[in-house]
DNA sequence: GGTGTGACAACAA
DNA sequence: TTTGTTGCCACAC
């Protein structure tokens, strides 16, 4: 499988219960700037033994990328909820919630 | 190789 | 705030 497909799971995978990242700072920190679009693809076909937080991932703007009222657009919801991420009229206030990655989680997590 | 397509982002109005 | 436009770039045809 591609390799930076592999960097952009690992990196989902980080991002802590209760926080949330945008796709563009996921690509940045996958060491794949200007690829925020490349994340989204990802996302999509994630294998199903990987367990990757694919719904702590939203916009740049706090808005979930599915359009608001979809079945997928609810689980995320839910999903975000179940761990204490506000989530009103589809969106999350990133001011709060969003994930403020420590050197630690650079250095250790983005590695392998 | 050209072309169209994204679970996007920044900005304007 | 919400909506539209433009830039973006790896992929799949």
């Amino acid at each position: 499988m591609n390799p930076q497909y592999q960097k952009i799971w690992n990196t989902v995978t980080l991002i802590p219960r209760g926080k949330v990242a945008s796709y563009g700072q996921v690509a940045d920190l996958a060491g794949l700037p200007n690829r925020a679009r490349l994340v989204g693809k990802c996302l999509k076909c994630i294998p199903e033994n990987k367990l990757v937080p694919w719904y702590r991932v939203l916009r740049s703007t706090g808005q979930i990328a599915f359009p608001s009222g979809s079945e997928q657009a609810k689980k995320q919801r839910d999903l975000l909820m179940s761990e204490g991420v506000l989530v009103l009229n589809n969106r999350v206030k990133m001011r709060n919630f969003q994930w403020e990655p420590s050197l630690n989680d650079i250095l250790y997590g983005l590695t392998y």
